[in-house]
DNA sequence: TCTGGGGTCCTCCCACTA
DNA sequence: TCTGTAGTGGGAGGACCC
């Protein structure tokens, strides 16, 4: 395709210019467009998906809605009150999945080496690819073109020779939202700025990065958020040429040793991280802000076990095992804790990590705020992860408890037990119980129930209800809780999540 | 204005072991 | 046996990303 490459204007062979080059694509207003295309009579119209209910956020938008100053993560209802002609949806997070697989699908014709960032964006090295398909730029625009024509979506790609700079030119690539226009009209009377094909690339020439960089705002920098930024503002930084400027010390000082260095060099432009294809899985985790604060221990202990439920099948469908599961508790005030406990082997069912979490839960001051104070959000997640082929290969047999304690026995007396049973045994090796193995063959049985008949098929009996059996499916309750599931009697028995009516062919 | 969900990484502090 | 110290790992919280 690039038989033929040409001179760069300065004579220098582009093979040689672009000796690394890195695509970040970023998919435009992903969600919202993929709704689109599942309905054509939206197009036009402003399109928000996100959470419905009062205590959620706008996850994507289309264009006609950013241009009455929608954005992602503001809250539903402020969103409803700037745009109230705008079409809400709560999302259908398995077919954007599904979007997602096609565009990666686009991807690997151009390269091997794609680093998924987010469902709707990833960093491509495309360095091997020149002699096929050409230099940067030629790459990104038959990349979009392709993406386009295989999905019907449109993508921004940022072009430059490290992630760093690939991921602010693709935001650079992005057309300027322009909102000014709207007075108090009900309607936008700017004409959405939309991307045309034959922009959405944006190309950081090698040699050019610091001219590119320097005059960004330092808020543009992969790393610097609102706490960062607080504190880079007293030293007068504004921009990411301010930053360059502080000697290292001083932005050492401000920022701590880690985050001080690397923001630092990213300031140069110096950024070798490679883009990494398999970046292992680190945690799984599932929570969930309810519509109605809880008050009782009770309460929360059947939405512990559905996310329990949820984050177990989620790391036995990844092939993973944890040892430390981290409860977050965000209380009605907003006060957010967060617990953790390891136990002294690798987990994947329900029940370890349910006993583990309510065991947190329960602890005396922790139960004595629920009450007081109520709670909006909880979350269960396991971390401290280890593949388990990766594990079986590398450790060998597995170790059986001779006394097949429960995962109770060893973490209600605070975790000492395990800590102390790490810290004398070289030995690593997982400790796993029999009773852990039936779990596991359990739980496996359901997956296969589940797999074959839905998920609402079996589950555990605690979460069997009044109207059936409340199960977490992928995706839902994203965005915070939809209006659909808001309990009108504000009772705390039952979970937030979706009913689910089991099917006929599996009771 | 009123703040989601799923993650990663860093820092600080503490307990424990050698 | 006691004490100091370095290394390691866990726990908690904060900040950040999309």
């Amino acid at each position: 395709m690039n038989a033929a490459a040409p001179q760069t204007p300065d004579g220098t062979d582009p093979i040689t210019a672009w000796k690394r080059t890195v695509l970040h694509v970023d998919m435009d207003a992903f969600y919202a467009a993929v709704e689109v295309l599942l309905d054509p009579a939206l197009a036009g119209r402003p399109v928000i998906v996100g959470g419905t209910g009062p205590r959620g956020v706008v996850a994507s938008c289309s264009y006609e809605a950013r241009a009455f100053g929608v954005r992602s993560a503001m809250p539903s209802v402020r969103a409803r009150r700037l745009c109230p002609s705008a079409v809400f949806l709560p999302g259908h997070h398995g077919v954007y999945a599904d979007y997602s697989r096609r565009i990666h699908e686009v991807f690997g014709r151009f390269t091997p080496i794609i680093e998924p960032i987010a469902l709707d964006e990833a960093f491509l090295d495309v360095s091997p690819a020149r002699r096929l398909f050409g230099d940067g730029p030629q790459v990104a625009a038959l990349v979009r073109t392709a993406v386009r024509a295989d999905t019907g979506l449109c993508c921004s790609v940022g072009v430059g020779t490290s992630k760093l700079i690939a991921k602010l030119a693709s935001k650079a690539a992005k057309p300027p939202i322009t909102a000014g226009a709207l007075g108090s009209a009900a309607r936008p009377t700017a004409k959405p700025e939309k991307p045309e094909t034959s922009e959405g690339i944006f190309v950081v020439e090698p040699g050019t990065e610091l001219a590119f960089l320097h005059p960004q705002p330092v808020r543009a920098l992969w790393g610097v958020g609102p706490a960062t930024f607080g504190r880079l503002a007293r030293y007068g930084v504004q921009t990411v040429g301010d930053l360059a400027r502080l000697p290292e010390e001083v932005v050492i000082r401000a920022l701590g040793t880690a985050n001080g260095r690397h923001l630092y060099a990213l300031a140069w432009g110096r950024d070798d991280r490679a883009v990494e294809p398999d970046r292992p899985l680190k945690s799984v985790g599932h929570e969930e802000t309810f519509a109605e604060d809880r008050f009782t221990l009770a309460g929360l202990a059947t939405e512990a076990l559905r996310m329990a439920d949820s984050v177990a099948r989620r790391m036995r469908e990844a092939s993973v095992r944890g040892r430390t599961v981290q409860l977050k508790v965000r209380f009605a005030d907003f006060r957010t804790i967060t617990r953790s406990r390891t136990v002294d082997r690798f987990i994947d069912t329900a029940a370890v990590i349910h006993t583990t979490a309510l065991a947190m839960l329960g602890e005396a001051e922790l139960r004595a705020d629920v009450e007081r104070v109520g709670v909006r959000l909880l979350g269960v997640s396991v971390a401290n992860l280890e593949g388990r082929h990766e594990r079986s290969a590398a450790v060998g047999t597995t170790q059986l408890d001779l006394f097949g304690t429960s995962a109770a026995d060893v973490e209600l007396d605070g975790g000492q037990a395990a800590r102390t049973e790490r810290h004398r045994t070289a030995d690593k090796s997982s400790y796993e119980r029999p009773h852990d193995e039936v779990a596991r063959r359990v739980a496996e049985a359901m997956d296969a129930i589940r797999g074959r008949f839905g998920d609402a098929a079996v589950g555990p009996a605690a979460l069997v209800g009044p109207r059936g059996l409340r199960v977490k499916v992928g995706g839902d309750t994203q965005w915070g809780p939809n209006e659909a599931v808001l309990r009108p009697d504000g009772h705390d028995d039952v979970g937030s999540g979706p009913l689910i009516t089991p099917p006929r062919s599996a009771t």
